[in-house]
RNA sequence: GUCCCCAUCGUCUAGAGGCCUAGGACACCUCCCUUUCACGGAGGCGACCGGGGUUCGAAUCCCCGUGGGGACGCCA
């Protein structure tokens, strides 16, 4: 049997991280089993749904990698299917007209509850043998409902929580069209899951208590199309925030586009995403071609999981260090844009004091060097990095002039070691500019004043980066240039 | 309220009756490395919700509590 399985958001918000899960799973269910993924649009809630998440989703799921082999169908382009169903149910006495007002169904459910009982249907206009149906009104159109069975049981065997048993008693007739004839959710998915052969069912934990009555609306179906088969049902539970609350619009269910902006690579977001309520073993770093070797339903845990970014800045960091330098110089690249540095646009022989010459409105001395090599500075940083955001803002230094905070230039530029400093500056400039040969030099003049090595590195951090943290310094000069190098350290010498 | 689900370190989890003195990872702490901050390396702290069973033996099975969550829409 091929293996068929389908991710089916409802167009009404972004894709968050939960929604991300569940398409992650069941993607990888597809491509382990060598089935297909099937992208299905739920967008029969006209009130709701807009085209703009519609898109949302689409980039969310692009961005992640996760394609589909079928799809995307949209449920509003179905309408004849559902209605035909609806027309048979309706024909052969699984379904029936009822002619309830919203009114009388919140009264009804408002006394309900207040008697202490499960708010339900009363099936007032159920056809039954031998009863007499109210009286039809005049100028209601009627919602159409299916009719449940009462007695006995529904049980399915989850893939993730077991066996689920739920009594029909405890089920009443749902509703699935509405008034105005559009079918609703519950019967659209039974009708689809069924039509485009779902094999199995991977989805959030929330719809437990949907599945009987699907089960129930499969089996009606069933009873007249022999074709038909009984998917297997898999319930994830949900993804908590990082405070344990749920997630929610104004709680922390974020796109999954935010993660992009906020300076997360896929392929972190992925696995971290793949190791939340799933595991292999000892198993916590792998990419998705591993992921979809190992993936299975029975290591998906049943309990609830806690999101925590901690960790995915741990498994985002491991990402930017493995990183390809040409995609990661093109990531950055583009985050830098915004602060108006482009380390990759500026034309080679205009160099470094083009981009200070835009920067800083000519305000810069402007010697014509050539800016650090974007591929070669991420190569000295990325190892510090846990965030591509963080990342470009270290390195923006490269490519503009830093302030210095009055603090940090107090403490590291004292007047004491102002003279080393000069020693040093006349020093550089006639050295070959490589990392070995800076070093060499600071060395000497450290030994020629009697210092230690930070008494002099420090200064120089805060007058070429701006802060008193960065990689070796000798490094972090020989990609700065020596002009530019220089030109920094001058304007503390005055 | 009714029904359903869940329960191992702070967090994600391993664990299918003896391999458990409960393993790994993130975070945290200590030390090492060191040119600052990171990276990295080595250690450390830290959990089976409670109570009853079943069994020679239970984190694992059963029951009851407790706690948490979900669902009860002409939303999906």
């Amino acid at each position: 049997m091929v293996i068929r399985t389908r991710f089916a958001p409802s167009p009404t918000g972004f894709l968050h991280i939960g929604g991300a899960r569940t398409a992650l799973f069941s993607w990888a269910y597809a491509k382990k089993h060598g089935g297909k993924f099937i992208l299905r649009i739920e967008d029969t809630d006209v009130e709701r749904s807009t085209p703009a998440a519609v898109q949302a989703i689409l980039d969310g799921m692009h961005w992640l990698g996760l394609d589909y082999d079928e799809g995307p169908f949209y449920q509003m382009q179905r309408m004849e299917t559902y209605k035909q169903v609806l027309q048979t149910m309706l024909d052969n006495g699984t379904a029936y007209h009822c002619y309830c007002s919203k009114e009388e169904l919140d009264a009804l459910r408002e006394s309900q509850m207040q008697q202490g009982l499960k708010p339900r249907y009363d099936g007032r206009w159920r056809p039954e043998t031998g009863k007499t149906l109210p009286t039809i009104p005049n100028g209601i159109a009627p919602t159409v409902r299916f009719k449940n069975p009462q007695t006995g049981v529904v049980a399915w065997d989850d893939l993730v929580k077991g066996r689920i048993e739920i009594a029909n008693a405890e089920l009443d007739d749902l509703i699935i069209a509405r008034a105005d004839g559009t079918p609703t959710y519950n019967f659209c998915v039974v009708v689809d899951d069924f039509e485009m052969g779902i094999t199995q069912v991977i989805r959030g934990d929330d719809h437990v208590n949907n599945t009987p009555r699907q089960i129930n609306m499969l089996m009606a179906l069933a009873a007249h199309d022999s074709n038909l088969k009984i998917p297997q049902y898999a319930h994830l539970s949900m993804i908590l925030g990082g405070d344990g609350q749920k997630l929610s619009k104004r709680h922390g269910a974020v796109s999954v586009m935010q993660y992009h902006e906020d300076g997360y690579l896929k392929e972190a977001v992925l696995n971290y995403l793949a190791r939340l309520g799933w595991s292999h073993g000892d198993a916590e770093i792998f990419n998705m071609q591993q992921f979809c070797e190992w993936f299975d339903l029975d290591h998906i845990t049943p309990s609830a999981a806690q999101f925590n970014t901690e960790k995915l800045n741990w498994l985002n960091a491991h990402y930017i260090k493995e990183a390809n330098l040409d995609a990661l110089a093109e990531d950055i690249s583009a985050r830098l844009q915004p602060q108006g540095l482009s380390p990759q646009n500026i034309p080679a022989e205009a160099g470094y004091s083009y981009v200070k010459a835009n920067i800083h409105k000519g305000s810069m001395a402007s010697n014509l060097i050539s800016a650090p090599d974007l591929k070669a500075v991420l190569n000295l940083y990325r190892e510090r990095a846990n965030n591509l955001n963080q990342l470009a803002n270290d390195v923006a230094y490269f490519y503009t002039l830093p302030q210095a905070s009055s603090a940090d230039v107090e403490k590291h530029i004292t007047p004491e070691i102002m003279p080393a400093m000069q020693k040093l500056q006349q020093q550089l400039t006639h050295i070959e500019w490589t990392a070995e040969a800076i070093h060499q030099a600071i060395n000497a003049v450290v030994a020629e004043f009697g210092l230690k090595f930070p008494k002099l590195a420090m200064p120089l951090r805060v007058m070429l980066t701006g802060i008193a943290q960065s990689p070796s310094i000798d490094q972090v000069m020989a990609l700065l240039g020596q002009n530019e190098t220089l030109t920094r350290i001058n304007a503390y010498l005055k």
